[in-house]
DNA sequence: GCCAACGTTGGC
DNA sequence: GCCAACGTTGGC
């Protein structure tokens, strides 16, 4: 199983939102990057990942697993935008705010960190773990 | 609100 | 195919 990080402005699509759509999930719909795209793409059912609020938040507050395997973007008015379907699986008991990844230089290899601007990344099984201690969450 | 980083577009 | 111009993202 492979681990990813999801960003999105909570005042546009929050965490509360996915929660919202239970276990249907819903598209995560509207990347318009290649890099991300690609990523998606190989994304397996089942996989997990982080729900991570940039701008206001700037924080790991959730995990989620993908429901669905890519398929066109249902928004994008171009077929070449494709994307995952995702659910919220659970909440971080504590939220991990960037602040504090960055502070730990055994995550400073981590995307988010060397490239903030991308919005889908891949996240190793080690950076996974210790997020979710960080965040006294089950990594599970 | 600013700006650095990055991606995309389009003229040549 | 290069590169300047431009737009967007996201941290600060």
């Amino acid at each position: 199983m492979a681990y990813w990080l999801f960003k999105s402005e909570p005042e546009t699509w929050g965490w509360d939102d996915q929660v919202a759509k239970g276990d249907a999930g819903e598209e995560w719909d509207g990347v318009r990057n290649y890099q991300a795209r690609n990523f998606m793409r190989e994304m397996a059912l089942g996989d997990r990942g982080f729900f991570y609020h940039s701008q206001s938040d700037k924080a790991v507050v959730g995990i989620v697993e993908v429901c669905a395997e890519a398929h066109p973007d249902s928004k994008a008015d171009d077929p070449r935008w494709e994307c995952v379907d995702i659910k919220a699986v659970r909440p971080f008991q504590q939220p991990v705010t960037l602040d504090q990844i960055k502070a730990d230089t055994r995550l400073s290899e981590m995307v988010l960190v060397r490239n903030s601007r991308l919005s889908v990344q891949p996240v190793t099984e080690t950076e996974w773990r210790m997020i979710c201690a960080m965040g006294q969450t089950d990594p599970d």
